[in-house]
RNA sequence: GUGACCAUAGCUUAGUGGUUAGAGCGGCGGCCUUACAAGCCGGAGGUCAGGGGUUCGAUUCCCCUUGGUCACACCA
């Protein structure tokens, strides 16, 4: 029985998600016939909480997962969390900043990593917490982190494969400084903002021919060259000449060079080169072989022979240098100019252009395509990054939606060089390059032999997102044989790698190895690591509950210690045992590629882009076959939702006040696809009452259908009455819409067409029209009314479930005929 | 600078080469009718930004103008 009185989420949001989860039914079967339907889960980075926009996400998500689980397919949603390297560390930083006023330097790599972990895991926590109340259906048993050991082992035979191809070199470039991250950042990370500048317009010094204009004095002092235009009449006579002399105490030799890149109308049409400082001048460099002088440091100091100057900040710099051009009668002119800064993406910081030492990807590199399952490469052709980025989505292999930031995509690959991956921080996967003496290793473990020390940077938190859709899929797979004795041959690629014993802590959840009958060779399946959650200590065996995913040495050797305090052990004597589920096809042939990758636009470049390169180049493969993007939340004024703005909603306390089922409805309705997501607080309410007015109608249809009612089966033509047949003529055709609709993404569309059958057609006209009959007539007129209602509120809820998941479970749990255990996996209705 | 997108009711918007352009919220009038007042019934409200073109027919396709949004590139 439904209660009486209004729906209130409260009272069965939490026990529908328990029944669903209890039920397996997140959990794709292991029925190998049928087919798959998937998606991997963008992880949020676990800086803290859920915020509108993930909810706008998980929402639809959910109704792509929910509707093609309803229809059979194999389907699975797999969640997992990023790591998001700079994101979190900054914001750790900060925090420790603030509580105790330290710096990670002050506490050191080890313990501040311990720190950031800790944190990491509490903002995991809150955020599965969370995830789950939106009503996402994810198989948590796949749950992966961008950091965890099974990510380490893709991201760390990602780097080395592609070193070994020369795809990844260390390069000796002018990089993106971010000085308060203390780090290198990439191009896509730098976010150009317009302010307010001066320009100068001065000489070097007074026997120097003529002037040149910059914004920034103080990098003058490395300048080793002016630029000026080829067919610039006013400085043709001076190029190829040499000077040398002082600037602000600092000597200089200038060359004068002739380059297409300077422009004659800008400033004096003379242009200072500071390889060093300036990305623009760095190439003008390479092209006319000019030397590089250093004179600003990672901590924006300067460098210089100058005391005045030595050590001071770029600012103040640039302030002691015009004053020095004014006493020396230099200064030609100072001007206003509206100037476009870079600065970077996560701290804000101004970037400075420093050269450095770091790990690039190169873009444009031909290699020799391996093993190639796409349309237009074929195995051993020769191709480069961008190539493969370019073809999958031409050749429509992969579907971008709305299209037109297909267009947005090919202009970015025309633009995009070669990716910095390296980064100066701590919370990452370590570069997985070791050091002795002049020797340079790559690979997934340190070396054999003392002295190799490991590369101290990380890597670019979407180097290893890049790799979500199949390192979350048991990537690499390990070939193994003789795999029941205790003793194993790890073949990776045909080639030995390592043997590997039981107790080898190597091991991790997630990693898969396929297995090999030792006799016939044949292959006859696979077997993935699922818990890690027992040790024994010599003869004395110990099993560790609630150690689900991970038991560390040190927890295991803690309670050891307590339950046998008379034994002395140590870490070491450790036993680890593992358990293996056994599949018959790996994950990665059984989902991937993914159908659908959905995420907002903004990080088309950032994560989509490199995700296509990874896996065209890794896997020979796409790694998704529609991308299928969405917009912004923005409030009521159509300003983005932002935590800085205050503006954001948050989608807890929505959840909490109305409900689930009335935010994910607001989110689809009225919005088109890939447009912006506006979101009011009217809108949401709107869907509440949308909630109210199902559990209403279903509480009159289920006390109206009589004791002894059973289902039959409903065919229109066996219905000579004109309402049966009409509400039935507009169920059919709802039904049908409603998959049209989402097979092209048009939630919202699918979404009004069942708001508007529900409310409009079946509640306001059919439910009253029927109600005389229901009340007062006796026989095949009530009856045919009653099998019309049932039919009519089964299928709704059919149609509902992917949008609004918890109230329909709730009304389906009452039906006093149920085809299946949950309407989670009922049949998803065709021609009703 | 290069390119993309958008403009529909008071607000948020859906949709379409073809009858009368839909919806939610709001507003107006009337209803406590045994599922629901978080509801029901009934009105009102639109030159589909402006102009031109293609067409038998344009809100829809093309061009221009205006206004707005975004991406990329940048001036040193």
């Amino acid at each position: 029985m439904l209660k009486e009185g209004p729906y209130n989420p409260q009272d069965h949001e939490e026990k529908i998600y328990q029944l669903w989860e209890q039920g397996g039914f997140f959990t794709p079967s292991i029925d190998q016939d049928k087919k798959s339907y998937s998606i991997v889960l963008p992880p949020p980075n676990v800086t803290g909480t859920l915020h509108i926009g993930h909810a706008l996400m998980l929402a639809i998500e959910d109704i792509l997962i929910r509707y093609h689980r309803m229809q059979g397919l194999r389907t699975l949603w797999l969640p997992g969390t990023d790591h998001a390297a700079i994101a979190t560390q900054s914001k750790v930083e900060k925090k420790i900043y603030k509580e105790e006023g330290k710096s990670r330097y002050d506490l050191g790599r080890e313990d501040f990593l311990k720190r950031v972990e800790k944190f990491a895991q509490e903002s995991h926590d809150t955020i599965v917490q969370q995830t789950k109340r939106m009503g996402a259906s994810l198989d948590w048993s796949r749950e992966a982190y961008t950091l965890d050991e099974a990510r380490n082992r893709a991201v760390n035979m990602a780097f080395k494969t592609m070193h070994d191809d020369g795809l990844i070199y260390q390069g000796d470039r002018v990089i993106n400084w971010d000085p308060k991250g203390q780090t290198t950042i990439s191009d896509d990370e730098v976010v150009h903002v317009e302010r307010e500048a001066a320009l100068y317009t001065f000489k070097y010094s007074s026997d120097f021919p003529f002037a040149i204009a910059t914004t920034r004095p103080e990098t003058k002092l490395g300048d080793t060259a002016v630029a000026v235009h080829p067919n610039d009449e006013r400085y043709k006579k001076f190029i190829g000449q040499e000077y040398d002399l002082e600037f602000c105490k600092e000597k200089l030799h200038i060359k004068i060079i002739a380059d297409e890149s300077v422009d004659p109308e800008f400033g004096t049409g003379a242009l200072g080169v500071t390889p060093a400082h300036s990305h623009i001048d760095w190439e003008i460099a390479q092209r006319h072989n000019l030397s590089l002088k250093q004179i600003i440091d990672e901590k924006t100091r300067i460098i210089s022979v100058n005391e005045n100057l030595q050590g001071k900040k770029v600012e103040e710099a640039r302030s002691i240098i015009v004053e020095w051009l004014k006493e020396n009668n230099l200064l030609i002119k100072e001007e206003p100019i509206k100037q476009n800064v870079a600065t970077a993406e996560r701290t804000g910081a101004l970037v400075e252009p420093l050269p450095k030492k770091q790990w690039f990807v190169a873009v444009n590199k031909e290699f020799v395509m391996k093993e190639s399952k796409l349309k237009n490469i074929k195995t051993g052709e020769k191709v480069t990054l961008k190539k493969l980025m370019r073809s999958v989505v031409e050749s429509s292999e992969i579907k971008i939606m709305p299209e037109q930031f297909e267009k947005i995509y090919f202009h970015w690959i025309d633009n995009l060089r070669d990716w910095c991956i390296s980064r100066q921080i701590w919370y990452g996967h370590r570069v997985p390059v070791y050091y002795k003496d002049q020797e340079i290793c790559v690979g997934a473990e340190a070396p054999v032999g003392d002295g190799w020390e490991q590369d101290p940077d990380t890597l670019d938190t979407w180097f290893s997102s890049g790799l979500w859709t199949f390192s979350t899929l048991g990537w690499p797979i390990n070939e193994v044989r003789h795999f029941h004795e205790s003793l194993v041959d790890l073949i990776i690629k045909g080639e030995k790698v390592k043997t590997y014993r039981f107790d080898d802590e190597s091991y991790c959840v997630g990693q898969v190895w396929q297995l090999e009958n030792s006799q016939t060779q044949e292959k006859f399946g696979y077997a993935k690591i699922t818990k890690v959650s027992q040790a024994r200590f010599g003869d004395i065996g110990y099993g560790a509950e609630g150690h689900e995913k991970y038991a560390s040495q040190e927890d295991m050797y803690e309670t050891f210690k307590r339950y046998y305090p008379e034994k002395e052990i140590t870490a070491d004597s450790l036993t680890w045992i593992y358990e293996f589920e056994y599949q018959q096809k790996s994950d990665l042939e059984t989902f991937h590629p993914t159908d659908v990758l959905e995420t907002g636009y903004d990080i088309l470049f950032f994560w989509v882009a490199r995700m296509i390169l990874m896996t065209t180049y890794l896997l020979g493969d796409i790694p998704f076959k529609t991308v299928y993007l969405h917009g912004l939340i923005r409030d009521a004024e159509r300003q983005k939702m932002s935590k800085s703005k205050d503006n954001a909603v948050d989608p807890l306390s929505v959840i909490d006040e109305q409900g689930a089922d009335a935010l994910r409805m607001a989110m689809v309705f009225g919005t088109g696809q890939g447009n912006d997501v506006v979101m009011t607080p009217d809108k949401i309410v709107a869907q509440k009452k949308f909630a109210n007015k199902i559990w209403n109608a279903s509480k009159f249809i289920l006390n109206n259908l009589g004791q002894e009612f059973k289902p039959a089966v409903v065919n229109i033509d066996l219905f000579k009455n004109s309402d049966d047949k009409d509400i039935l003529e507009k169920l059919a055709a709802t039904v049908k819409q409603t998959a049209i609709n989402l097979d092209n993404f048009m939630f919202h569309e699918a979404a009004q067409d069942i708001y508007q059958f529900f409310w409009h057609d079946l509640c306001d006209v059919y439910l009253e029209s029927v109600k005389s009959r229901l009340y007062d007539e006796e026989g095949e007129s009530q009856e045919n009314a009653r099998q019309v209602l049932y039919h009519v509120l089964l299928n709704s809820l059919k149609l509902l479930h992917p949008f609004m998941p918890f109230i329909t479970e709730v009304v389906y749990q009452e039906l006093p005929y149920k085809n299946k255990q949950s309407l989670i996996i009922e049949d998803w209705p065709v021609n009703v």
